[in-house]
DNA sequence: TATAGTAATGAGAGCGGGTCTCATTTACAC
DNA sequence: GTGTAAATGAGACCCGCTCTCATTACTATA
């Protein structure tokens, strides 16, 4: 299992799984087996990966305890859940795991590659985006940027 | 049904019907009566709206049919689908008929709410995202740009 | 105005991604 | 070890959305 990553990682691989268990202990989660091949497998894809994908990487695992893994990560802030369009939803570390990026997202063949924009601009965005939602009285969490368009191969 | 729109529109609410049938026509698509209701939900809603939105609006429109005269719309470039996450897609008038404008998403409730950011914002951010994208061999059509929190009401 | 021929409609069945239930198993605390 | 609570796996289930198909409404041609 080769580790790639499009993406620099703030955190190292071997304390990947430290990372994680760390989040889901603060919210009284157990790391179990179930759960470490799911973090293993993400890890070893880096990039955004389909339920499909997940179970062909870690095959065995039952797709409900996937998804209720899935959900478990979430909720602790290991894993961002994607919803691009039609279709599975997609999964990928979240913020703290992996750096801040947005996404290529085919509109044909639905696949999706992380990209990382200048920090300037990042800020520049955010601060504007910060703005407008201080005055709508909106309190922001995070923002999510896609550029939907077609990839090299179906251009 | 008051005419209400958060985002100026660059169309007037006369001239909405006919550049619908003009987008329509160009697609040999017939602006039928279903259609037009549709169109004139949407416009008076000025905002997302979900199917049982539309529904609520228009009443008597089977389901079936919303859904694939939404499609029409889509393929006619009147109208954009927007799949934000867990339940219903939200739906609202495309790019010509509606300024560039990007999503206030409350993960509590689901609200959507449409803002503006500066010219000068969208411009360094499309073209940063293009830089981006050709070095991808990425074709772009469109970006999407969300900013995820709590609204107003669920604060 | 009659007549094809084609698009649109409505009702309901069907599809598929994702969730829920529940009996069983596993892991932590004492 | 033992008791308690969490996690698991299998499958039924839910629901947003799409497909099918018979019927209806347009539109183009003569």
């Amino acid at each position: 299992m080769t580790e790639h990553r499009d993406i620099d990682s703030p955190v190292s691989a071997s304390d990947l799984h430290a990372a994680v268990s760390h989040y889901l202990a603060s919210r009284d989660y157990r790391y179990t087996a179930g759960r470490r091949r799911l973090v293993d497998a993400i890890s070893a894809a880096g990039q955004p990966m389909t339920l499909p994908d997940i179970v062909a990487a870690a095959p065995g695992l039952p797709a409900s305890s996937v998804y209720r893994n899935l959900d478990v990560l979430e909720r602790s802030g290991v894993v961002n859940r994607i919803v691009a369009g039609a279709g599975h939803a997609y999964f990928e570390f979240a913020e703290p795991l992996l750096a801040h990026h947005h996404h290529l997202i085919c509109v044909a063949c639905g696949a999706m590659e992380d990209v990382r924009l200048d920090d300037d601009v990042e800020e520049r965005v955010d601060r504007s985006l910060t703005e407008v939602a201080d005055q709508a009285g909106f309190t922001p969490l995070r923002h999510n940027l896609d550029m939907h368009g077609y990839c090299a191969e179906c251009a």
